[in-house]
Formats: C-alpha cells, structure tokens, sequence
DNA sequence: GTTGAGCGTT
C-alpha cells in the first residue's frame, strides 16, 4: 500500500496516509486527520513553486504518470476564506472574530470591521452556529452515525435524522448542530461522504436568509463556454464559494454563492473575466423579499409613490459603499437629478425617464419633486427596478388610471403576471450594456434575453443615444411602440430612439407581448420578455403588453434561482 | 421491502 505524506502547513510533520489501490487518496482519509482541508499540494522541487493536487470526486490524484506520490511531502489546502485552525494552535480569541480569510484574500469590506456597531453586530449573528441540514443521507444512517461522522469535525450539539413517523424510515435527511462557528464552517465548506452516500450539508432553508447579509451573486454577461466549475474556481480565490447555479437552458447569467456575505458584497458591481469573458457581478436578491418588493410594488405603482418599497434593499446597501452599489430599490440614490434627457419632450412623458431609470429626469423634469403624478405613477417604481421592468411603462405613463381601454392600469403596466418571483435585476451592466453602449457577445444569438431592461443608474450613460444602441442591440427597442399611435403623439424617449438607432437587429429574440391587431408590421416581437413565448400573452384589449404573463417563466428572473 | 428531492411535531 502506498502512503502519502501529509503536513498541515509545509514544514510541518507529516502524517502518512494510506492511498488507495488505484494510487488515489481519499479525500475523507485527508480529512479524517485534516477536518476542513480541501486538497493537497506540494512544492515542486523544480520549478520551487506550489503545486496543486488534481482533486476530482472526492479523490485525490497522484502528481506523477505511474500513480506514484513520490517522495513529496503534501501539505494541506484549505478552503479559502475560511481560517483553519490547527488542532494544537490556538483558537479564535474573540466571539467577535470574523473567520477572515487568508491575508492574500483579505478584501476591502473586511477593512474597519472592529469599531463597527453595526458590522459587529452582523458579525455576531454571522457566527452564530445554526442547525445544518444534511441533504441525501442514505437511509441506513443513524444518529449515532452521523453524529460520529461529524464529530471530525468539531463537536456536535445534536445529529438528528428525519423519520417517517410511522414505518420510522429515515427520510434521506437529517439535522445537525455544531458548537464551534468554525466547526460549521468547515461542514459548509466541504462535501460530505457519509455511509457511503455523498451528502449535502446547508444552512436549511427554514432558517431564511432573513437579516442575514445576502451570500449570493449574480453573475451576468457568462457565455455558455463558462460552466460551474470555471465559475467556482475563480471565484474561489476571493473566498470560499459554496454554490453556483447556472440556470438551464443557458441564459447569459448564473448564480454564485460565497460562504462569506461579505466576500459576496465585496464583489458586486465587479467585472470580472473568466475564460476571456467579461463579467459582471451584482446583487442577487433574496427571493422573498423581492417577491414582497414586488407585491410592494403594484400597490405602489396604484397609489403613485413609490418610496419605501425594496426598503430590504436599501438595506442591504451598507456593504456596497464606495463600490458600485447598486442602490436597489433606493429611487434617491438613484436619482442622478441630471435632468438632461433631451428626448422628453412631451408632456406625458415618463417613459425614458422612469423606465430607464433616470431618477433625475423624472423627478426633476417631471414633477418637481412629487416624483410622479398620481395617474402616471411610478416614475420611482419603474426606475429602480434594476430588474426586468420594462423601459416602458406606457400605460400608466400616458394613460394613468383612467384610459378606458387598459385592462391594466393600476397594477403596474409591466408587471401583471402572477405567481412569477418576477424580476428584480438583471440590470443593463449585468446584462452587458454598458456605459460605452456596447453589449455582450451574445447579440444575434437566440439569447432568450433574459433582459429585464431595468437599469443600474450608476452604469447608465444619460447619453440616450447610446442607450438606444444599447437597447436596440438586444432587440429592445424593435418595435416596441406599437401602441404609440394611440397613445401618444408627441412621440417619447423610445420612439425617439427608435428613429435615430434603427430597428432591432437581433431578430431571434422570442420577445412576447406584441399586441395583436397592432400597427406594427412586426407585432409580436414587441414585447421584451423573451424566451420560449409561453407566458406571453398577446394584448387585444389595451394592456401593456409587456408582460402580463399569468405563468411566464422565461423573463428574467433572478428570483427564481434564488 | 421500494425512494433520492427536499427543509425540521420542538
């Protein structure tokens, strides 16, 4: 049998541990005597630099061709931004010690954590321990099992199974509980083979993200080249990264969740390029309370203001001072108040301002201050939404509450679907508009555009034009004015835009919401949520248009994978 | 005796 050596930190003493037959090494046998450890490497004696250790499946490969572990001794990997404390050393000093990550790792929001009420206090609800739960534990595993198992980790308060109350067959899941903040960490940050099967281990969903600093990214402008590990593994040298999801079939964006909140707000409003590509990383909001923002909204989008609504948001935007912060939901901060869009020039007209998200346009041209008159509602609404709102909110715009023909007016000219997370986010930087008007290298393609056409204000070119190249690269400015014979005739942002930038020039885009009996030779494609066009509801009676889906599931929808 | 995404009689 072939051993490998194996040190804590490099030069430290090793342990030999036993490999397999097929010259791997167990990673459950690295971490029976290295709970926490992730990996392994070495020095290579020629080149003096670090090397890692191929690590697949919870295997652990040899570095050599003939399967040998050679004479190097291995020292351990352990997740980053997780400190790892060695059995021997001392231990964290202070309750109110953030598990910081290496110095290497050290970013920007771990900076003046000390002297911080409010961060300390974030801290301490950080670190407390919680209830785990274990996902897919076979049904032979007992309580006494698994608490064994994870008693490698650090002492365990409890080891529950979950179990039919009746046959009293295990239901595949089970709680746990650990004493030391640390000891979770480690539990969170690996996987876990338990009787064989691999396991799951999570902060359960029952616990909530409720105050809790979010943990999860977007990330926008991927390309389908970009999987989840490319993703995990460059994030992951910014903290430990616990999850990424990218949503199927492909959508230009995913989702990366980091162990550490603070590692994930460091990061957002961040471009980053992996595999060539430029991405954006922003906020990903709670499901919840974006479907609560949502309900908010409507409400709002009735009564005409639209303050207070996302005030979880604005909440959470401690984090991202002096970065990009997004501001979400906060129509102040969003407000630029340039009040230059040149292209309002009519009396009725939001659109442009409140759907873009000029604060400053509407609240300045508009109504000084009122933010929105009572039938043109929600400049604030509309604005902030960072997400999938449409650009155009024509209905309630032009019409307020009182055109007899739309079905709609009150509930939100863009968002009338139901039982939809619905959008809070894409925002243009995310979806690769950026201020230079240029936009991501999926123009042309069958993109579903997840667009939400909903801007990030602090991205926003107040050039409109260059918005208007912007949008009309992904096929969101086509035709989108179909119902402008009716309702306008002084012409607005859009149609301005759409005379002076031409057409859409990605013709696949499933845009839905055409309306039917339209003017518009390309009705139909009008609309702005894409996708396959279920969900999309061709407007006879006046609506918006956009999306009055009952059950879309294809507009772009951060929630949904949240 | 089967199952394999889920979220806990406190």
């Amino acid at each position: 049998m072939d051993f490998v050596q194996v040190s804590e930190e490099e030069g430290d003493e090793p342990i030999e541990l036993p490999a397999e037959e097929d010259g791997t090494l167990l990673l459950s046998t690295l971490q029976a005597q290295f709970p926490g450890s992730c990996g392994l490497k070495y020095r290579n004696m020629d080149t003096k630099a670090v090397r890692g250790v191929r690590s697949n499946e919870g295997r652990l490969f040899p570095p050599s061709v003939d399967s040998s572990w050679g004479e190097y001794i291995y020292f351990c990997v352990f997740p980053k931004g997780i400190a790892h404390f060695r059995s021997s050393a001392a231990q964290i000093d202070s309750p109110y010690r953030p598990i910081l990550p290496p110095v290497e790792n050290k970013r920007k929001s771990d900076d003046n954590l000390e002297n911080s009420t409010a961060k300390t206090k974030r801290i301490e609800t950080r670190l407390r321990c919680t209830d785990l739960i274990v996902l897919g534990l076979p049904w032979k595993t007992t309580e006494d099992s698994l608490r064994e198992y994870f008693e490698s980790y650090g002492e365990v308060l409890m080891a529950q199974i979950k179990k039919d109350v009746k046959s009293g067959q295990s239901k595949g899941f089970g709680f746990v509980r650990f004493g030391s903040y640390e000891a979770q960490m480690r539990v969170l940050s690996n996987r876990h083979l338990i009787d064989g099967r691999w396991c799951e281990v999570k902060v359960p969903n029952s616990k909530g993200m409720g105050h809790q600093v979010p943990c999860k990214v977007f990330v926008g402008r991927c390309t389908e080249d970009i999987n989840s590990d490319d993703l995990r593994e460059y994030f992951s040298k910014f903290g430990e990264v616990t999850d990424v999801f990218i949503p199927r079939p492909f959508r230009a964006f995913s989702f990366v969740t980091f162990l550490d909140p603070d590692v994930a707000q460091s990061l957002c409003g961040e471009d980053h390029i992996i595999k060539g590509v430029s991405v954006h990383v922003s906020n990903a909001a709670p499901k919840a309370e974006q479907n609560r923002s949502h309900q908010g909204q409507n409400f709002n989008y009735n009564s005409g203001n639209n303050f207070g609504m996302h005030s979880y948001h604005h909440q959470g935007n401690h984090m991202n001072s002096g970065r990009s912060g997004h501001h979400r939901g906060n129509n102040q901060h969003n407000a630029h108040g340039s009040g230059d869009n040149p292209t309002i020039g009519n009396s009725h007209s939001n659109i442009g301002s409140g759907g873009y998200g000029m604060g400053g346009n509407n609240f300045g041209g508009n109504s000084g201050g009122g933010y929105n008159n009572s039938g043109s509602h929600n400049s604030g609404g509309n604005m902030n939404r960072q997400d999938g709102g449409m650009p155009y909110n024509r209905q309630n715009n032009y019409h307020g509450m009182n055109q007899p023909h739309n079905g709609n007016v009150g509930s939100g000219g863009w968002m009338n679907q139901q039982n939809r997370g619905h959008l809070d986010m894409p925002n243009l930087q995310a979806l690769g508009i950026n201020p230079q008007g240029s936009s991501s290298s999926n123009q042309g393609q069958n993109m579903n555009n997840p667009l939400g056409v909903g801007l990030n204000l602090n991205s926003l070119p107040m050039n409109p034009a260059l918005v208007a190249a912007a949008l009309n690269q992904w096929s969101l400015l086509g035709n989108q004015l179909q119902n402008q014979n009716q309702d306008q005739q002084g012409g607005n942002f859009l149609s301005w835009v759409a005379q002076n930038s031409g057409h859409s020039n990605a013709s696949n885009m499933n845009n839905c919401g055409g309306r039917k009996g339209s003017n518009n030779p390309n009705s139909g494609s009008a609309g702005m949520i894409k996708g396959d066009n279920s969900g999309c509801n061709d407007q006879q009676n006046g609506n918006s248009g956009w999306s009055n889906q009952s059950s879309g599931s294809n507009s772009v929808d951060k929630s949904n994978f949240l």
